[in-house]
DNA sequence: GTTTACGTTTCATAATGTGAAACATGAACG
DNA sequence: CGTTCATGTTTCACATTATGAAACGTAAAC
C-alpha cells in the first residue's frame, strides 16, 4: 500500500504468505496444507520453510508440523514504537474502555497510514473493532488527521498529492481544502473526530499520545457505532491520552 | 544447527541478516548502515527492505530510517508455546528469583534443543545468564533431560543417535546408558540437575511446566555459579513450576 | 553554483529459485 | 507379507528472478 508494487521480491512475498498461513494455525500445519494455502509447489514451500527454520522464523514440532518460530519473539521484542507504548498504554485504555463501554484503539503512524497496534474491547456484542495490524489511511481517521496536523500543511499537501485522498465513504475528505480545515480545527482543540469517513456507520474520537521529547508516538481513539458516540467522551479520551503521555515521560 | 545448510535460500539469509541488524538498532538505521552491516550492495539492500516493508516486517520513520515493523508483533503473538507461557510464568519466575537471588530461566523444547524464551535476572553482578533465544542441546541441561524423560527411552536413544551426544564439558553425558540413568532418577524425583554439563562452573536445577492437558510446555530452571547452588532450592523451583502449571490449567 | 553523500531507479545478465520428477518413508489395506 | 497411497525430501535442467553497477534524483554543505 505504501510501497511500490515493483519493489516486490518474489521469495519475500512467498515467505510472508507462508508465515501468515502459519499464524492462522497455532497448533501447527503440514507442508501439504501450507502448500495448498499459499499456492506453492510442495518442493518450493519445503525449501523456503527449511530456510526460515534455519533462522528461527519457523519451527517444527515432533510430528513434523511447522510452527512460527522463536526468532519472531526476539525480533518483536525489538520493535520500537508499538510494543513499548502498548505496554504503557494498556491500563489507561482499559480504564477508558470501562468509562465509555466502547472499544479503545492505539495506533501508530507508518508512512501514509495508521496501523492498529493495540486494542481493548468492550463487552457489547455489537462493537467496532479493528484487527491489530490493520491499516487505514491518515485522512480518514481521527488520529490520522491529528498526525497530519503535527507535520503541517505542506507535508499534508504532499500526502494528498501522493495518495490522491481516496474516498472510503461519501463523507471522506477528498479535497485538500476541507481536509486542512478539519485538521486545523482538530489540532487547535486537541481532539479529532471520524464522522463516518472511513466506514459508514462508524464514529470515532481520537487524541494524540506524546513521548518525553514531545513527539507524537501514537494515537488513542475510541470507536463506536455512530449513533452511540457521545461528545461527552472527549475529555475522557483526552485524559487517557494525557496519562499515557505522562507515563511515557511527556511533561506537557 | 538443526537444519541442513544446503537448504539455504540466499534472499532469506539476506533478509534475516537485515532484520537482525535492525534488531540491534531500535532507534532506526539508514540504508547505508544496513548495507555495510550486512555486506549487501545498497541497491540490493534497498530492494529487500522495500519488499519487507510491504509486508510490515520493516517500517520507516519520518527521517527515512528503517525500523523493525509491526507485522513482527502480530506474528509473535501467534507463536504458540513461548509467548503465552512467558506471560503466565513471569510473576512466578520473579517470585522464585526473589527467593533464591539467582537467575531464573524459562525454556521450551524445539527439536533436539531447548530454547531460552524468558528470563528474570538476579541483582548480582556475577550471575549465569542465557540470552533469550539461545539454544542448548537437551542432554546437557536439567530441563532438557526431564523433557527427554517425558518422551521415553526409545525416543531418547533416537536423540542420542541423531546428535551423538556432543560433549560440552568433561561432565557431559556421552553415553546413552548414563544419560538414561540420570533421566530416570530425575523424572522419578520430579527435578533435574545440570552439574557443570553444559558449561564448567555452572549449576542448574530444573523442573517441568505442564498445560491443561498435562503436556509439557516449558521448563523452568534456576542457574547459578556451581558453588552458590543449594539443594534447598529444589522445593522452591518445583513450587514455582507447579504454580505456573496450575495457571496454565494443569490439574495435576 | 558546485560538490558530496545518500537514496532510488534502470538495465543487462549471471545466478538463483523453481517445479517436475525421482526417491524415501511410513501407514493403511488386502 | 507385499502393495498401494500419501506425504515429505532430494535432485536437476533451465526459465525466471535477483543482482550489482551505473545512471539519476535530492538535499545539504561549502
Amino acid at each position: 500500500m505504501n510501497e511500490d508494487k515493483t519493489s516486490s521480491i518474489q521469495v519475500i512475498d512467498r515467505m510472508a504468505a507462508l508465515l501468515d498461513a502459519l499464524a492462522a494455525r497455532e497448533n501447527g500445519a503440514s507442508l501439504k496444507y501450507l502448500g495448498a494455502e499459499t499456492g506453492l509447489h510442495p518442493s518450493t514451500a519445503f525449501r523456503i520453510l527449511a530456510s526460515l527454520a534455519q533462522h528461527g522464523f519457523v519451527a517444527r514440532d515432533e510430528a513434523g508440523l511447522y510452527l512460527l518460530g522463536p526468532h519472531l519473539l526476539q525480533l518483536a521484542a525489538k520493535v520500537r514504537v508499538g510494543l513499548d507504548v502498548r505496554a504503557v498504554a494498556r491500563p489507561e485504555m482499559e480504564w477508558l474502555r470501562d468509562q465509555l463501554g466502547e472499544t479503545v484503539n492505539l495506533t501508530v503512524r507508518q508512512g501514509d497510514e495508521v496501523v492498529y497496534v493495540e486494542r481493548v474491547t468492550s463487552n457489547r456484542m455489537m462493537r467496532v473493532e479493528q484487527v491489530i495490524g490493520s491499516r487505514a489511511p491518515l485522512h480518514v481517521t481521527a488520529v490520522g488527521k491529528l498526525m497530519l496536523g503535527e507535520v503541517g500543511a505542506a507535508a499534508t499537501r504532499d500526502y494528498a498529492k501522493r495518495t490522491r485522498l481516496p474516498a472510503y465513504t461519501v463523507n471522506t475528505h477528498q479535497e485538500i481544502k476541507t481536509l486542512l480545515e478539519d485538521i486545523g480545527v482538530s489540532t487547535a482543540r486537541g481532539y479529532a473526530l471520524d464522522d463516518e469517513e472511513a466506514e459508514l456507520g462508524v464514529g470515532c474520537i481520537g487524541a494524540l499520545v506524546r513521548d518525553a521529547g514531545g513527539a507524537v508516538v501514537a494515537g488513542l481513539s475510541v470507536s463506536a457505532p455512530i449513533e452511540r458516540r457521545k461528545m461527552d467522551w472527549v475529555p475522557l479520551v483526552q485524559e487517557a491520552a494525557r496519562r499515557i503521555s505522562m507515563k511515557l515521560g511527556y511533561s506537557g
